[in-house]
DNA sequence: GATGAATGAGAATTCATTCAT
DNA sequence: GATGAATGAATTCTCATTCAT
């Protein structure tokens, strides 16, 4: 191979979908993201092979960064509720942060479009997350729950939250305690 | 007139939609819409201008339908946590009776297809639950929370106990006491 | 035949027809047409079997209508300029006064779907306007060119007289005079 | 650049539009012109970016090739009546040589779709027609006229010249000269 | 490797016309 | 006779993907 691919092609292409997957969904057009990271129509089609790639990479990549995000800083021997404040505390920071990918990752989490094979991968990049959890979670009332529920559960009122952080910024702070209070407090204990 | 617009076939084609959006999303093409239907394509446009209002249509619809299964039998004397219980019961109920009504519901909530005039509309579909819920809201410890917040709460515990009812069918009755508790042990009462 | 076919609505047609063909081209639709008319889509059909008919037998009803109100009051006996400028000043009287059937003329004029038969009728209606010219003509040094040249000059020269008089209605008697003035200047007499 | 936009391609498209507007008028399918041009049909729109634009270009292009035409050895110190006969003659030769694309220009000449700008622009390509007209037009009894009006005539002269000489080529020069006639005779000079 | 012109299968509409009521 | 719902072919335009340069 005289020139590999270039990395920060690669990245270009997929900042650019992840704005135009936010504003306008995941029709956005190929030719558009390729315009976006100012490279050739062509030129997309070289870092992935079809639209259906760079979407299920994006995915991905979006959900790692979250994942990698939430974990910085985490002191494994805090106690349960501040691991749990932790996680949900720097969930919710890159959320309003990244209000863009936040937009993109709904819009991708509910598209038909990303494999079950995705899925699967996004929650591995989950993993260090989710094991934070399993201890809060073995104590309380709902220990009987799988995990993933739990993770869920935890997500959906993330996502709440920072919807309602994006629409009305000043609140964000009371918006993320409330939140977070919802689900501890719903964890029963 | 030679022939009233029929409900039969305005139905039908909300019907097909529904199956279609739940199946493909919001990119599902009119005309396999109309063809589920059992229409002529451009039958499709006699009933809907174009496929925006269909979709905003059908959005309206699917919320009104939710708003008014859950309201139904809802004893407004019933104790606080009664009140909450038939709701969150009839929700989830209503979710896994019709799996590709919620699923296109959420397809189509996620969309930017869906107008804001349309949102508001939907949110009046569900004013009986919003009232229903005022009472709860002001005693708890998140009665400084917009009432709003809290419905989108529910609503996303709702979406998440509904997915794994789906993926899970013999969970059902344990996701929705979780579920359930979640949100009112969240409540903090 | 229970109920004839109503002389009215044969005119609400033309007359609907008039203004959105003069606005939108040959390509208005006959379902806008109808509307116009105040009738129901299909009803236009019971009046003119196909779109062609309507416009064909549009274009001879204009044509008709300007070819009549040329000759009225016209004076066989007076001299032959007298006579062209009564034929020119009725002319153009009458394009200035219903701009709407002028410019549906002439869009009309140009459009492949008026069929040769239509055309030789829209003659056949001018029949005594260009009667009223062949003296005229027998005369000046154009006397070996055809009727039928001359009038189509005299055509082309009231339209440009007219269309100038649309776009600046002040100047309506100048243009009037200056259109004439080439044509009778260029019989040469 | 991968492949520069093909010149002969846009030629092609141009020149197969020119055929199927003269022959079906405004209305003809892009899918026609397109395949006239033997390109894709969606090729098409890569090089006119939807239908208006590329019937205001063959407007404009039409125009410009005219006026040029026109111009083709125009003598600037000639006596007026002989700059006005060269403007005459060459126009009328240009549309004789070239009756499809007279026809294709008198269509879009009607066509609402035409926006004033590209009649505008279209009368910038006759710049040097108009001015050869000034002195001619100054001297005469018409002095008074805008010289816009005289264009607009003489173009209407010219354009039924053509129309009888497409319909009867055999009197081709007879039209030519009784056509000129007319109008200079009318200049009153 | 990079480019972007070229492709043609859809996609959403539109519209003349028919026919059941 | 009048109505307007129903039809489906035709129309404009979009877009993922390929491939010559």
């Amino acid at each position: 191979m005289a020139r590999p691919l270039s990395e920060a092609k690669r990245q270009a292409i997929l900042a650019s979908a992840t704005r135009l997957v936010a504003a306008m969904g995941i029709g956005a057009p190929t030719a558009k993201i390729a315009q976006g990271a100012e490279i050739a129509e062509g030129t997309l089609f070289k870092y992935f092979a079809n639209k259906d790639e760079l979407l299920n990479q994006l995915y991905l990549t979006l959900k790692t960064e979250l994942g990698g995000s939430i974990m910085q800083g985490f002191a494994p021997d805090a106690s349960i509720r501040e691991r749990a404040w932790h996680i949900w505390s720097h969930w919710i920071d890159w959320g309003a942060k990244y209000p863009v990918k936040r937009k993109a990752m709904r819009q991708l989490g509910v598209s038909e479009r990303i494999t079950p094979a995705s899925r699967q991968a996004g929650h591995a990049a989950f993993r260090d997350v989710s094991a934070a959890f399993e201890q809060a979670h073995a104590l309380g009332p709902l220990r009987d729950q799988p995990m993933a529920f739990l993770s869920a559960a935890f997500e959906a009122l993330a996502e709440t939250t920072l919807e309602f952080t994006a629409r009305d910024p000043d609140g964000r702070e009371a918006y993320k305690q409330a939140g977070f209070q919802i689900f501890w407090g719903g964890l029963g204990s």
